[in-house]
DNA sequence: CTTGACTCTATAGCCGACTGTAGACTTTAT
DNA sequence: ATAAAGTCTACAGTCGGCTATAGAGTCAAG
């Protein structure tokens, strides 16, 4: 009655396999744990996790949600809902409408950016640096424009995995 | 030889009208000046900041350059710059420049994202509920969208400025 | 003259998704 | 048998831009 090594077969695996054939780092492994993403289907004597196969396909339904802009949070919900026998169906698909919406609300945002800034660099080629502030570069911007970015901060590169 | 009041006309005035007369909260303007963004005219004799009007002009060029995407960092530098006599022209442009390019590749992410989204919904639309792990929706998505998303974090809405 | 609004400094917390550290234990390879 | 590599828990730190709190002092109106 081991609860781990219940299949020669099946192919238990540590957690640091799962990370390599993943790609995923063994701290955030543990971290999605932390957050009900996963877990392990038992643990050898000593407290090593033993993951099976499904735990791949688990990870990819995160990264695929995580993809679509979905939070942790509520993946974590989402998972939570369907071990306990539900298929929040409707509630998905209303999630990822509002994500869709403020995809396309992020979108218009940074063109708008984007177009003040290209104005912006425009008029400095064809026009020089002209008398303001600090180099008539930015004090020539649309009053408009002035609105917070977004999509700067928090989530950057997944920082290249170090291969020791 | 008060530092503070030197000029009877120009009107100095306290953080909190500042505030107001800005829209930033009166913590966010103290913030600022621990970062090298502001720095009051003088202090009363209590050490009130005081300040003259060209900080409306010195927040503006702040917001304006939180805009087009600078990080305070950045405006802090440029800042720094300017007020030692230097006119970093040039590397205001880079940065500029370089802003641009990151508003692009920002730009091509959000949309490969929201294709994916969309695609996902409408074969759900046509199709309706499939077998799959859990609704099918999330499943059925292109593994070639499997990359983190962008643009949700940190910086939320500005929160509502509460008035009192 | 009191009360309440304002201001001060210093410091901690928040959001999201990790990433890293310390210190102890276990397993694997030589 | 030993050393290297892997794993464990628990918790702090990162990024950017604020936002909030505590505790004390200051100022203006009634």
């Amino acid at each position: 009655m081991t609860p781990a090594k219940r299949d020669a077969r099946g192919s238990l695996r540590k957690i640091g396999e799962v990370a390599k054939r993943s790609d995923i780092a063994v701290e955030t492994l543990r971290f999605y744990e932390s957050r009900g993403l996963i877990e392990p289907a038992g643990r050898t004597a000593s407290g090593y996790r033993l993951y099976d196969d499904s735990v791949f396909e688990r990870l990819a339904f995160v990264k695929k949600s995580q993809a679509v802009g979905f939070t942790l949070d509520q993946i974590a919900w989402i998972i939570a809902e369907a071990r306990e026998g539900r298929r929040p169906c409707a509630e998905v698909r209303k999630m990822a409408r509002q994500r869709l919406n403020e995809l396309d609300e992020k979108l218009a945002e940074l063109r708008r950016y984007r177009r003040d800034l290209k104005r912006t660099l425009d008029a400095w080629d064809r026009e020089g640096v002209k008398e303001g502030m600090i180099c008539g570069l930015i004090e020539g911007l649309d009053a408009a424009a002035v609105r917070p970015l977004p999509g700067r901060s928090g989530r950057r590169q997944p920082a290249e995995r170090r291969k020791p």
